[in-house]
DNA sequence: AACCGACTTTGATCGAGATCAAAGCAAGAT
DNA sequence: ATCTTGCTTTGATCTCGATCAAAGTCGGTT
């Protein structure tokens, strides 16, 4: 995870250059961008922004996890989206936000203040065109998503979400998910909870079970290990085949 | 729901020209569109496209309604999106269709042949724009359907359809939704439930519920009549000054 | 080294919505 | 007219996950 040393002011050593908005800027681009950016670190726990307050910048996740949510007035609480490492925060063109941003590890992010990018979008195709394909793939994931809170089971639920950041977790890394692989559960109980439309209680109830069945293996409470991953994606309950290429 | 009689070569009389990813097009870029543009109809009930084909065409909802969804081996649903008039399908840059896409109704699509299309999409900022924006809305609305199929309860979740529908409905006749206002009902109740993530059975018992409660009223089972817009807001469970601005 | 606070696990009970089953209804077909 | 057929309603029962409650774990503090 400390793979925080880069120089930050410098594109070329940028850990999410390959993956992010600005993925497909030539060099001048590049330059354009780097006029109106600057980085913003958040401690984990802080508030990013809130759902309703004016957003005077987009940005870019470089390091660390935050998530997307939205609460309703009696404290139900579902989680929206999370951000991961290259994924972009805010819309050009929206004065408001939508949803509640929260750091959920320390973070940094690559801020674009907001009318400069929303110009420089307008002049640079490989930006809105980036952003137009970043956008599609979000509104996949939120409609598989959709599938999970609709019709899955808590214990499916549980194996999706251990799919979802085993995934994520090795593409970071530029690697395959394989049997053996483990990685850190960034989320507590609760969190995973509000990802996922169940109580805290029955989130640990069901690792629990996963665990007792053999399906995953725990060091501490946030390691975890896949002794094998056919097994897991069985548990999601999707189709094996089903199109995941990564 | 009879105003299908619009010239089906003309762009001017197209009663989705204004919402459509061709509503910021010159006149000059809709004759390249209309090159590349031909007319499909589809009757109730039928597929326009199953997940994993491979898509020719992308499109524009002219008249009728469409579901998105997914199914699962054992075949559970669930509806992703409700395709209505102005709304696009299919994604530029990608071979295969994602999800299941269904006719409701009679409908209407105006298909752009892909590759086109897509090359036109490069050298036409204002569609690229357009389509920007609305797979923006698209995610955002997305992400308030996760809340509703995450976090509410039945009774909520019906009253969230409904206000869903009146307001996509009021939107389309140009009118903002009022006290007594009617509409018609388009889904069946197992597409409800499989909207909202819910068994048919309990979709009837709930719309009873609220019909004996005097929140909404029915004439036959399909069309709706809403004596009193607040009390049916108040039963969504969402914020009453929450944002939505028609 | 005992204490504190945040997080997690486990247990007992409850209830909303699922499931299983059977009628009811309305429009088109024979 | 009556029969289908597809959709909807209603009833009885069951179950999964919620809720309420208490104890366990662990890292950081004083």
């Amino acid at each position: 995870m400390n793979d925080t040393s880069f120089n930050p002011r410098d594109c070329g050593t940028c850990p999410i250059r390959h993956r992010a908005v600005c993925s497909r800027c030539e060099p001048d681009e590049l330059e354009h961008l780097d006029d109106i950016k600057y980085y913003r670190t958040y401690e984990a726990g802080q508030p990013v922004i809130w759902a309703g307050d004016p957003m005077e910048f987009v940005a870019s996740v470089v390091t660390g996890i935050a998530t997307l949510s939205q609460t309703m007035e009696d404290g139900r609480t579902q989680m929206v989206g999370l951000l991961l490492p290259s994924d972009f925060i805010g819309r050009p063109g929206r004065e408001q936000a939508p949803f509640d941003v929260v750091a959920v590890t320390d973070l940094t992010l690559c801020c674009f203040r907001k009318k400069p990018f929303e110009d420089l979008m307008g002049s640079t195709p490989s930006i809105g065109g980036r952003l137009l394909q970043m956008t599609l793939d979000e509104l996949d994931s939120a409609r598989e998503w959709m599938l999970v809170l609709g019709r899955k089971t808590a214990r499916e639920k549980i194996a999706s979400l251990l799919m979802i950041i085993a995934r994520r977790d090795a593409a970071l890394h530029k690697r395959l998910p394989k049997d053996g692989m483990e990685f850190d559960l960034p989320l507590t109980r609760e969190a995973m909870a509000d990802y996922l439309g169940l109580t805290l209680e029955t989130v640990s109830r069901q690792i629990s079970a996963l665990k007792k069945a053999g399906v995953i293996q725990l060091q501490g409470k946030r390691q975890v290990h896949i002794p094998d991953l056919q097994r897991l994606v069985s548990e999601t309950g999707d189709d094996v085949d089903g199109g995941h290429i990564f």
